[in-house]
DNA sequence: TTGAAAGCGTTACCAT
DNA sequence: ATGGTAACGCTTTCAA
């Protein structure tokens, strides 16, 4: 391997020109310049990481710890760390990955070692020992998901509650005046009881606030059907449905409503709020305000390279707006050429 | 940060004395160890990975380099990126996670400045272009796949056509005699001829030396109960069935089975042979012998250290022989219980 | 516009 | 059993 000195050497410039003409942090003659390009391209120079990083004391690495829990899902869980790997290259970062057990300890070593410039935390628990890790490091750090104890980290996270009010506000707008929310399964309830159950509340207190019929179920399984026999039995004559549950609940909705004799949006408009897309598979046949990796992931590692570079953020908890994504399953609620006349 | 001076100064020792009493490289006594020990716990040193990484010209760090092909399953694709980093940090390594654009070039990346040490190369094409890549750089490279031409790589990949074989002979084994393959679908096999290929070849080479009869399907839709059709339209009587082929196909399998009112293993045997088991969701409900990520990356990864550190692989193709998974989908061909006496 | 040289924090060789 | 110190290859300050 070529060292900047071969480089200066067959240039015939010293060792600190080469570096300046090849990192452009100083004005350097055109000619001389082009010749310490040649000859780097002649030597396939390139600097050596370890070399740099100790020098200017940055990786140019990013952390990116993810753990696996019991209800994360691969595909979203490789989405997220592939976008965030993606965003940071445009920043012409690269990622470590730290999984499983080593998702804690690893960042400890990260931040410790100097092996990282920053970090990202991925798959964010209510009650997550990252949180407090964080606060104890001087290694930037930013959250994906916000943990119930926001306390001196800075989050980045889609705007659920504005999603699930927009939900709503699309359907009362369609004129449907029942509506309600299939939300997560009991199971992912009792164990994250944070934002599945923030877009519960907030359900609850804008189609209150907006004056509409509306209920809540939690599946007890990941078969839809279930969930819409309850409903069903609570609340007949429901035509808005807002989905924000498991991708196994949602997947298997589109047969139990037509297994019910129901048609979207003929007899019931569908939105998925909240979501995230699976990678490599059909997106969710249903109108959607999607948690979208490609989203909030590049908004985070943004915020990320701000404060290695010394940047404060704006705020502590980013917030990105959901995006209306429309699949024709919004229909207004008695629509004439539905009706008899 | 503390730094080994620190801890030298804390502990009343030289600098060389403290990096080797940490590293256990020399003899120190007990009671310098100690102290110096108990130095750098009190400091929370920890050794900058850039300045040990120049001095001692090794990163501790694996590059992965995992590019999402048209059909890649996202679920598998993390599977094998995170089996490759915990048998990685098994080893002390961390891992570098190289995905799209940024597959190949980052490669090149990594191997020219020294970033990583090795590199772990992922879903491996049967025309890849990382493979001429690999043969062009130093940086200890091992493939984890095998593309079509394998001069001077190193690869590891489950014994497929082992896999194969013993599928066939489980079933011969239990009486059957009409056996059929439910290979991958078309689509597939045109772009990926390798390895769907040379399974389609083994069963048909290893069921004509066991002389039984066979046939052999490839799926056009992602749908079991179509291949089911035209198998049964082609060879009626099958009563043993080989399953190498996508997920969708196999996660519909059961299904189409109970559509055509066949019951398994009372009338139809099944093996899964040379599949990935997706995480987070429920194994196919069928023998296997499954194409386990956890299987080959911790081999993959023991023989990439042992290149960096010099030494050579007993040959350049590790097939690693398949493991039989049983959940009571074979049973004999015809069962004295399971007649008419 | 360029060059010289002082670090950066380790490792590992050569002494003692 | 321990210490001194060159070397690793780069960045960046200070001089010219």
């Amino acid at each position: 391997m070529a060292t900047i000195e071969d480089v200066a050497r067959e240039a015939g410039v010293s060792i600190s020109t080469v570096s300046y003409a090849l990192s452009g942090k100083r004005r350097i003659s055109d000619d001389t310049r082009r010749r310490v390009e040649a000859a780097a391209a002649h030597l396939h120079y390139a600097p050596r990481a370890s070399a740099r990083a100790l020098a200017a004391n940055r990786s140019e690495i990013i952390a990116v710890t993810a753990p696996r829990h019991a209800d994360t899902d691969a595909s979203a869980h490789m989405a997220f760390a592939m976008e965030v790997t993606i965003a940071a290259r445009a920043h012409d970062y690269d990622t470590l990955l730290l999984v499983q057990d080593d998702a804690l300890s690893g960042m400890k070593r990260s931040a410790n070692s100097a092996l990282a410039d920053g970090i990202i935390v991925l798959d964010v628990a209510a009650h997550d020992e990252r949180a407090q890790l964080a606060r104890t490091i001087t290694c930037p750090t930013v959250f994906i998901g916000v943990p119930d104890d926001t306390e001196g980290l800075v989050c980045v996270d889609l705007d659920f509650e504005a999603s699930i009010r927009l939900s709503i506000d699309t359907l009362i707008g369609q004129g449907h005046t029942r509506l309600a929310l299939i939300g997560h399964t009991q199971e992912t309830l009792a164990r994250e009881p944070n934002y599945p159950l923030r877009i519960q509340r907030e359900f609850a207190r804008h189609a209150r606030a907006r004056g509409v019929e509306f209920a809540i179920v939690n599946p007890e399984t990941d078969d839809a059907g279930e969930a819409l026999s309850t409903l069903f039995a609570h609340q007949p004559g429901t035509t808005g449905l807002v989905l924000s549950t498991s991708n196994p609940v949602a997947t298997s909705l589109s047969a139990a409503l037509s297994d019910r004799g129901l048609a979207v949006p003929g007899d019931v408009s569908v939105i998925a709020a909240g979501m995230t897309p699976l990678l490599s598979r059909t997106p969710l046949p249903f109108d959607a305000l999607p948690l979208d990796p490609a989203l909030t992931c590049p908004i985070a590692v943004e915020i990320l390279v701000g404060l290695i570079a010394g940047r404060r953020p704006s705020s502590a908890v980013t917030l990105v707006p959901p995006v209306y994504q429309s699949r024709g399953t919004v229909a207004p609620a008695s629509a004439p050429s539905n009706q008899a006349h």
